[in-house]
DNA sequence: ACTCAATTGCGACTCATTCGCAAGAAATAT
DNA sequence: ATATTTCTTGCGAATGAGTCGCAATTGAGT
């Protein structure tokens, strides 16, 4: 199991981050505006697995004046472009990250909502034996873990 | 990889499942009414994964006159007294199944929505493992797997 | 039958997300 | 540069699953 990346996503140049997100929009003849430019700056910088509301104050920081329903209109834009990534993780409102090249899933601890990136190739490549044993092949899949920390509990 | 029952439920005797149920409530002190009785005879029978709404309507050809808010607060306290199972596939509504004793997983088919049930032996090890790496030990998970027919696509 | 807390139905409410639409940019044509 | 077309935005209203408050009802011990 490797841990895909979290940590050293800050180390990338987030510049190129932010170009190869906007290239990506231009491409699909999608205008890149202040607000959109702004959210995936957001996005692209992000550590984390923020929601809407958290992104929506994220961006206006930099790029005052945007508003909610753009922040939710974008989301979806992006995430049809495949550009980000949603998750629902169990109660909560959804959460957001940006669409990586690699793939990976997520364990949430229960206790304090943090979020750890992880991913096992054993895993997956049985997950792809169970759908072809009967005939279907994987379009996508989600697994989280909800753990805890161990011993003094 | 078993299919863990699915099918074979059917064959069970659903009066003694629903008697396992409401034994399991009156112990816990809730009162077995007409519309619990109902909605636990509908989640015994039921071979699918039905939601409120599904529940409501056929709780109500057993039972008429019960209502969609006291569909959703059983659901709730079934939930909560560990008798039942909440799921929330992709964006759909939530869905709920009694909660057997042996674990297991879902495979949707994104063409047809139909939900298959598996469990491997193999992958539940490994996200034990995966977790106890980091210090953690499991809650509860899910892992759904979104998938197509292969072949003529 | 009597008591009383648990439960119900109803309608009002929440909260995340979506929509409608008129006003405001961007791209495109003249 | 100006006009025209098309895409986006902000706003506030609407949605829809699920929850809540409350008065009326009922289950289950006495
Ligand atoms: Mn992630
Ligand atoms: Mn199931
Ligand atoms: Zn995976
Ligand atoms: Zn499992």
């Amino acid at each position: 199991m490797r841990a895909p990346h979290g940590q050293n996503r800050r180390m990338n140049d987030t510049r190129e981050h932010i170009e190869k997100l906007t290239d990506a929009l231009r491409r699909a003849g999608i205008r890149v505006t202040r607000q959109r430019a702004a959210i995936l700056e957001v996005l692209a910088d992000a550590q984390d697995h923020p929601d809407a509301p958290e992104l929506h104050s994220r961006a206006n920081a930099i790029a005052p004046g945007i508003s909610l329903s753009t922040v939710y209109r974008t989301l979806s834009t992006l995430e049809t472009q495949g550009v980000i990534q949603r998750h629902q993780f169990d109660g909560a409102s959804a959460r957001f990250e940006p669409a990586e090249t690699d793939h990976h899933d997520h364990m949430i601890d229960v206790e304090t909502g943090k979020v750890i990136e992880f991913c096992n190739d054993r895993i997956e490549k049985l997950q792809a034996e169970i759908a072809a044993e009967l005939g279907y092949e994987i379009v996508h899949h989600r697994m989280e873990l909800y753990v805890r920390k161990t011993g003094q509990g």
